[in-house]
DNA sequence: CATGTTTGTTAGTAAACACTACTAACAAAC
DNA sequence: GTTTGTTAGTAGTGTTTACTAACAAACATG
């Protein structure tokens, strides 16, 4: 804390320079947040909010309704005296996105979406399940199509895929598309002359998750599919981590009593209880216990392995995403119960265990929100 | 975007607008920082290591050395053409900052510590063993001692507590010191008139490593003591949690094979393995593996607990802070085995566990460091 | 000694936002 | 219907910031 009213240093602690133009860029960018999380909003709202002057938002907005990012959609009405303020909103409709989400196994998904992550287009491409890998080329036409088929200019592609991918847009390993080191975001750049967004499918989960729905500034995404990934936010700020490698908890030991065999080669890893197949065939197969009583071990295995990282970010909220006749309440509460049972929890609420919103198009909205941040600064 | 959802979306990106003043603040941070890191700098190097012109570095130079944070040290040596540039670098002994360290139990300790981060002057204010609490203003008087046996003016003072510290430097819970909800930096900063940063002792830790130290962006800080805490580094960024508990992981549940019961009441805590009172006994009472055995028995608990956090982070290193004759080989190794066992790495070398340098000053270090942070900008 | 190079400063310019003052538009009170 | 007070938005001016251009000083090299 400060007592005193000294200048503190600067809290963005980046390594570059600011110029006047960064300066301009970072205010747009405020202003556009502001209206885009809080809708139609006056001039002098907006000013208010964001702590600049009247004049200076004007300027901002002229600047940005010039760009097309934002209009003016009508006036306040109110029962307040002095002049109604003019609403100005983001042209939802007036720029699109590009998504494309290649987690799926029976085809590769694209969309359209508005600047809310409304998925306004759909394009699927079936894919051959004899096929030994996915041509890149497939994925670029996709995306190509859905350029085309967008109503509105296209801000830029954004790709959830899965397997490793490095910030530059490689997708260093993905074993389920059969792919290594595929320079996607590159041929995507080239092909559509747009600029493009490549992450993790875990990763745009969680950025979907946190930007365009409830998230809290510290958040954990798992992702249920064929195996389970997750996503981080800490702080508000996506984690990568040191290698890349951030949310790869699929294959993490889970408690020291053994376990089935992994696919990886060695006992007890978490996804030998929670994924997709595992889920599939605890149902398939109902112990004494029941339907559920087959759930519920998965999920106290997925709390077990939760506890540690709840109890070192002090997480206050974890989402689960997958398929909706699996990730079930019993599940959610099984997983709750047991981070609850192994952590020094002060409080009844400290942790909520949740399910995703939309879980069908987390991956597309995303990938949809990467390319809002990066081109409009929204989040 | 459900509308349900906007509060919270537009409370996020509340960020402040950026004005002319604070671009400045955050160019002299950079120019600070960059000189504190690299020594003895000339304007023109500063320029090139910046991206901002000469002039433009030219004019933060001497508001810097007007502030009496630069000084001219010298000129450069060299041998080639043009002139010789001057010499600038931090006031290295010119200003000072207060630090103390409140979670030795023997004693309370605090110290002036020049802008390097080393210890100039050492205060120590024994305990009462008997003593049923510490009275905050025996804090205070250290801290005015301190300042006051200071070489140069005093920038800021920095406290390392135990217990949950809010960000508004309130205490709210510290058994050690028996406070609760103790508002210890409003206290300092009305008694020194100076500015004052109180966080939590593994949190000035982790602070100390990551700026004073060898630590990565990454960095997970495990302090041994009469209990387990951790600090965490994500990003860059300190980790503080969603009710500013980040790191307290003594208590979480390892392993699936009970234990024995911990002091919170439950069992299997990793604090009945892993803190200096059960390293003591496991050292005092070797089993028939002999004296190492019993260490190694708690670096593979430990292991067992990171290493979810250390996947789901992608973490590059673990530090662990604690006595050094209980922080031996045997206990980082172990640690370091059984994270690796139990979680996929690609690579023999993606996680390394290491000591902490200068383990008896880290949160002395921290605390110093915390102010050099928010009062220079630098770290 | 002339030449080229590098440093640091001065003068002027451009960009961004703050401040003040003004007009426009409306509600409420009379 | 008129007055009063409030709010929104816009000009114009001023301050702050950093950039560009130009220059003198100091040095190595030929």
């Amino acid at each position: 804390m400060s007592a005193t009213t000294q200048p503190r240093a600067a809290q963005r602690s980046s390594r570059t320079a600011v110029r006047s133009a960064q300066t301009r860029e970072h205010n747009l960018a405020l202003v556009l947040r502001l209206v885009h999380a809080g809708g139609p909003t006056s001039r002098a709202t907006i000013a208010r909010g964001t702590g600049l002057t009247r004049p200076a938002v004007s300027d901002l907005v002229a600047e940005l309704i010039d760009r097309g990012h934002l209009v003016e959609t009508g006036m306040e009405e109110q029962n307040r005296p002095g002049k109604p303020g003019v609403l100005v909103d983001v042209n939802r409709s007036g720029r699109a996105v590009v998504a494309l989400d290649l987690t799926a196994y029976e085809s590769l998904r694209a969309a359209v979406l508005d600047l809310d992550g409304t998925v306004v287009v759909r394009l699927d491409r079936p894919l051959e399940q004899s096929e030994a890998g996915v041509d890149p080329q497939v994925v670029v036409d996709l995306a190509l199509e859905a350029v085309a088929a967008s109503p509105a200019p296209v801000l830029g592609v954004g790709v959830g895929s899965p397997g490793i991918v490095t910030s530059a847009g490689v997708i260093t390993m993905a074993p389920n598309l059969g792919w290594t080191e595929v320079h996607l975001g590159a041929e995507l750049a080239l092909a559509t002359g747009l600029p493009v967004e490549v992450c993790n499918d875990a990763d745009a989960a969680v950025r979907a998750e946190y930007a365009l729905g409830a998230g809290a500034d510290d958040l954990l995404l798992i992702r249920i599919g064929r195996g389970l990934g997750a996503g981080l936010v800490v702080g508000g700020q996506p984690v990568r981590g040191a290698h890349g490698a951030a949310g790869e908890i699929g294959h993490v030991t889970v408690g020291t009593d053994g376990g089935r065999l992994c696919r990886c080669g060695r006992r007890g890893c978490l996804e030998t209880w929670v994924s997709a197949p595992s889920l599939e065939t605890a149902l398939a197969n109902p112990t004494e216990g029941g339907r559920e009583a087959a759930v519920t071990e998965a999920g106290e295995r997925l709390g077990i392995a939760l506890a540690p990282i709840v109890a070192a970010l002090d997480l206050g909220e974890v989402v689960i995403d997958g398929p909706e006749h699996l990730v079930i309440d019993e599940l959610l509460l099984a997983t709750e119960r047991a981070v609850h049972d192994r952590i020094l929890s002060r409080l009844p609420l400290d942790l909520t265990v949740r399910r995703s919103v939309q879980p069908g198009d987390i991956v597309l909205r995303g990938a949809a929100a990467l390319v809002l941040g990066s081109q409009l600064g929204l989040v």
